[in-house]
DNA sequence: ACATTTCTGATTTACGTACCTCAAGAATTA
DNA sequence: TAATTCTTGAGGTACGTAAATCAGAAATGT
């Protein structure tokens, strides 16, 4: 039989009360007393039950996410993952609340984490923008003992309990690692198509594409990086722009968003002519291009994951239980036309 | 407000007890007075709060593990992750008994489902063997009212609710696509060392291979298979005279375990004239043979996911609740040596 | 030794559900 | 009509914990 408070009590030679003085933390008992319950409480292993515990304080936890109002198909997909998981609410004793920022627009972001501190709840997960008030306003949160998860994008050296994300500097390693192989005895030119080199994970993705491929691949030519700011047409142009320039250009990098302008670019070459493309984010259009042989390899990280993973780690927190960092690691999927979901 | 019971029986005009009957089955309610009940039920939005009901139940949920008591990695691996959730049994209201059976050994498994039967828990996770007996077994479990879910081998065609594993087949195309990028232009001899084409996740990972080299890359010559019943030192022996046979055998394909032999076997070979290879499961060994080189990609199936997985839909099953595919879904992991955890 | 403050014990109610008993009413059968 | 069965209501206890009240006991200060 597992112990309960009442068997602590019994052990420790103190009343019901005392003992619930001590768990939860209440003033009133002196620490020999004190000592004496804790002393029984590790003789008996006891470990509260959650589930009696959160049925007594009619708790629910509160939790609120902060996500960038993008309209690109990863982020979408993001914001309805956390709608499922609101959905799933009542079962699971949450209260999820969204707070929409415009995207990559920092002082709307450190509003939003200011405006959370008059209602407090009880966790906040964000896609963190990297910059000096996002860290200062994570750090408030923290310092009142609110639990603070970044999802997506980290915020590195911040007070931030957790990362749901994957390591962006591994995956542009991957992707480097894969495109060096794809490209194999052949020595040629390399595009990059990112984003922006303002976002932290973008960043990170092209120094680790970068590092490997001047490592392992010295062989093969970089050419500068086209930045598509994650628009599809914008992705298009410079993509065409450069498949005309470079004859030579037998493999492309996609670490951003706006994928659809990079497929239909890449639909007017003959297929044989193709380069070799890894991008990232499997949607509906990178499925597409994978099974049809446009897009060779899509680096993904699962949403639903991360939004789940973000949500169990806050609860984790609120209670100040540890997380089982095994489970709650995000993954950088590779899918091949072979194995997608 | 959640709904609970109390507010069924006001909007039906029952009493709680006759709530009760109709949420629990329990006879002596006549029709007309149970659809009362149940529109108001379904009018309310009503969750049963499983917290509270297992908490006046005093449930624990009951789950055996039948394992191969098998000596590679990656079955120990398997075995440590069901003690570990053996270990946090006390805090999820579970216990869980593991049943060790010799490894490829039918009539032995089917004996251990059926002396399960005799103490039945609410749920039965196995590593399946493809035979009628054992197929028969997991139907009169099911039938007996039983969860039953396969782990890592799955039992097709048969009365398992569930199986969490990966598509082995999947598995197998994979790794032939990665092949035949890794060998690119070079058309060459690509052997394929296999533990026994008796199991049946050796087999579907064998098809896979074979049907997407041959489809996609028709100029590789692809060996005899080489079987080496999951052995060290026959794999050692096998790829040994495969090497030196084949001058032009540039790429092995490792699907099952003893990939301590293999690795062996190619250290012997100079960095430049190895071949490309191709491993399943992430172990200590193969780890190392990713990072200085010797395997190329390693395919893995993360023992901790599946059995975390196993024990949420076997719960599920017990409550008679639906599964979240998407989170139950085993991943095809591809580690290359950039993105090792 | 007194008042005062700080601890501690005993007891109670509550959370939402399960499950039990007892009694009374309704419906059915003999 | 009486006897019998079937339904339903009312009420209680239990699960393990939280949180509150109130009354004593012990420690502290003066």
């Amino acid at each position: 039989m597992k112990p309960t408070v009442h068997d602590i009590a019994r052990i420790a030679g103190v009343s019901l009360a005392t003992v619930d003085r001590v768990l939860n933390g209440r003033p009133g008992v002196r620490g020999v007393t004190r000592e004496k319950v804790e002393k029984a409480i590790a003789s008996l292993g006891y470990v509260r039950d959650l589930a009696a515990a959160n049925l007594a304080k009619g708790r629910t936890y509160r939790f609120t996410f902060i996500l960038p109002s993008n309209d690109n198909s990863f982020m979408i997909g993001l914001g309805r993952e956390v709608e499922a998981a609101m959905q799933r609410s009542p079962v699971e004793r949450t209260r999820i609340d969204i707070v929409r920022v415009p995207a990559f627009d920092a002082p709307a972001l450190v509003a939003a984490l200011e405006a959370v501190g008059s209602a407090p709840p009880d966790g906040v997960a964000l896609v963190a923008i990297d910059e000096p008030g996002v860290r200062a306003a994570v750090e408030k949160l923290a310092e009142a003992g609110i639990a603070v998860v970044t999802v997506v994008s980290d915020l590195s050296g911040s007070a931030r309990h957790h990362y749901a994300g994957i390591d962006n500097i591994a995956a542009g390693r991957t992707a480097a690692n894969l495109m060096g192989r794809f490209l194999s005895k052949v020595d040629g030119h390399v595009g990059v198509l990112a984003g922006s080199m303002m976002v932290r994970d973008h960043r990170e993705r092209l120094e680790g594409f970068l590092s490997v491929l001047s490592e392992d691949f010295p062989q093969v030519a970089i050419l500068p990086v086209m930045e598509a700011r994650d628009d599809a047409a914008a992705a298009e142009a410079l993509v065409r722009g450069a498949l005309r320039r470079h004859v030579g250009l037998n493999g492309i990098y996609s670490l951003g968003a706006g994928n659809r302008g990079l497929i239909r670019a890449l639909r007017e070459v003959a297929p044989e002519k193709r380069p070799a493309v890894i991008a990232h984010e499997l949607t509906h259009s990178t499925r597409e291009a994978l099974l049809d042989g446009t897009i060779d390899a899509v680096l993904n990280q699962d949403a639903g994951h991360e939004v789940r993973s973000a949500i169990r780690v806050l609860k984790a927190k609120a209670d100040g239980l540890p997380v089982l960092a095994a489970q709650e690691r995000i993954r950088i999927d590779i899918f091949l036309k072979d194995n997608l979901p």
